[in-house]
DNA sequence: CTGAAAGCGCTAACAA
DNA sequence: TTGTTAGCGCTTTCAG
């Protein structure tokens, strides 16, 4: 099976190379009959491009692609980074380089670390875009530019950007929902805790909460939808009254990564209902809750995987000239005790020693 | 930041870049005190090889990846398939080489299949295995001729396979059995329907679910589990009579593709109870039995996951020198209602009409 | 409009 | 032991 290339076309159809090459690629200075001639020949032995060639031939610069997200030590954004180192690191033997801007806190000093990137001569930009205000009119510059810009977990969706790597925050709620009201009996009472409802992600997780609640439950009810502001003081507290105050409820939604203060006022103060958990995002510090059932599941991100997708389909754009969706939803993945030990965030832990549970109230 | 080549470690080393390349590739005719500058060098500039312009140069040697998976139209097999051919398309400009040669169906024809494909000096081999007695020599064979065997899906635990991608069956089950003691209430009757309890992959994913339901549920019990040896008009018979026999029944687990005349069972026969249904996979026929909630989850081992991490794996190891996992166990999705469209057998699909689930009984 | 030729970065055969 | 050189198949520039 030996290969046709533009020698074997040049040669049947008695013209240079110059023109095959012109002729398959549409390019100007070529008559129409040649043209139609070599494309003739060229489809009737079967040919195809020999990618490799090509590549080497057409990239003569190397690709740079900068990056801004958050810094972190041992969760989300600390994930999603080592998404992104690893595939970078896949790709640095095609010549593509990453230069790597990232902000202490989402948010913090991005207007600085993004600027500085766009002074890079970049193709592509990743980030998590803190505040959309500070953010928008920078993505717009790069795009209007050329730069093909992605955001990543949060969008920044009056932008111009290219796309968006995220789990869709509503459809996010609507699960834990779903869940939620497949795990409580007929006619249960539930509650939200959230972050700050200005924040439009915990927005809409609780929107989708309250919607798929309500598709989804037997004559259930939402009670209460208590914002804590991230604080750990307010978010225990807020529970503690909820429990002394709703004797009735059967489960609680968190949709803030600030979850460990609930987990101890149910520990605490839940005992012996049967009250159901649901939470978001997965770190250490959950794994002792999920073992022993205070945590029913949780409902998961993949900050790895958008992380990777985010390099992924910059880097199909950039050298395969693949078209870029408008949005790339991920699949949240549902965290339960039994698959633990396969997220990244966990594995490589041994499970807790006392944590087996044999046959104790589900 | 340009990226080095041969020529400029050449240069620094005074020396041609023949002898570079004798140095680099550790070739014979040429003086240890020259390679050791050399390689000096290399490491200091930190030099990586263009693997685009070495497979061009090399020409004949590009990498030659064989695949051997079972044919299918619309399912499993098919989304393998894809995930594969996706993966394989991000590498050829690599001068990688995917060589096909599937089997019609599982375990078919295999033997020959394989056989041909080790004739191609492949340097890896992607393989379903069907029958382990068939396919381990085989392997075995590949492997001591240097070819990196990769199984998917299923293992050939003898053998000598680089690696095997799948969700492992037992978690499989396991993690069934956590979904169905958190749907069912206390003291819940429950039944497995299998496939073949001989094939180990049924056998596993149902020990699984009885350990799983034994761990997770409170003071339930698995009162049965039926082989229905992948008939339509068994599995249909027997979940009527399970049904009739066993009024206390609250959840049923099918552990193999062969759902569909389970569902319409239950439909038909299982209405007005607080029946839970968990199944394995998805494809298109089972969308309306989970948007009405006959079918409450769906164990999915995303069939088009494993294909493209097994090429991905296999590529690493190849191109990357990347050490292989002696396993590599892929998480399984869990499907829900709400997030049924984001899984690529029913993406596209728009929501039957009649779908609209308000308030049912969840 | 068309052809010739110079690379892309690396390998390998052949000289020296 | 080392240097030189001719490609790999394609793109692109520069003459004609």
């Amino acid at each position: 099976v030996t290969r046709v290339g533009v020698h074997d076309i040049a040669r049947r159809a008695k013209v240079s190379i110059g023109t095959v090459d012109r002729a398959l690629h549409g390019r100007a200075g070529i008559s129409q009959a040649t043209r139609e001639k070599v494309l003739r020949i060229a489809t009737s032995v079967g040919y195809t491009p020999n990618p490799t060639a090509r590549a080497l031939s057409v990239r003569r610069s190397t690709l740079r692609v900068g990056v801004c997200i958050p810094e972190e030590i041992h969760f989300f954004y600390d994930q999603m980074r080592v998404g992104i180192e690893d595939e970078a690191r896949r790709c640095e033997s095609l010549g593509v380089e990453f230069i790597y801007r990232p902000v202490p806190n989402l948010g913090e000093s991005e207007k600085r670390q993004i600027t500085a990137l766009l002074r890079e001569k970049l193709h592509a930009l990743l980030v998590v875009p803190g505040n959309p205000k500070v953010v928008t009119p920078l993505i717009n510059k790069a795009e209007a530019s050329g730069v093909r810009v992605v955001c990543i977990s949060t969008d920044a969706p009056l932008s111009r950007r290219s796309t968006v790597v995220c789990v869709n925050p509503e459809l996010n709620g609507r699960l834990a929902a779903e869940l939620m009201a497949k795990f409580v009996p007929v006619g249960a009472e539930v509650a939200i805790i959230t972050g700050m409802l200005a924040t439009e992600d915990h927005r809409k997780k609780t929107e989708g909460f309250q919607a798929g609640f309500f598709t989804h439950s037997a004559r259930g009810a939402v009670l209460a939808v208590l914002e804590a502001h991230e604080s750990e003081e307010e978010s225990y507290r807020k529970t503690c009254e909820l429990l002394a105050g709703e004797k009735r409820l059967s489960g609680i939604y968190v949709n803030t990564v600030n979850c460990l203060p609930v987990c101890r006022a149910v520990q605490e103060h839940g005992r012996g209902r049967q009250l159901r958990l649901i939470t978001t995002d997965l770190f250490q510090e959950m794994v002792p809750f999920i073992e022993n059932g205070t945590i029913s599941a949780s409902v998961y991100q993949d900050p790895y995987r958008q992380g990777q997708d985010a390099v992924r389909i910059a880097l199909d754009h950039l050298l395969e000239k693949a078209a870029i969706a408008p949005a790339n939803y991920l699949n949240p993945a549902i965290v339960l005790c039994s698959n633990l030990y396969l997220f990244r965030e966990v594995a490589g832990l041994s499970p807790t020693p006392n944590s087996t549970r044999t046959r104790r109230s589900a």
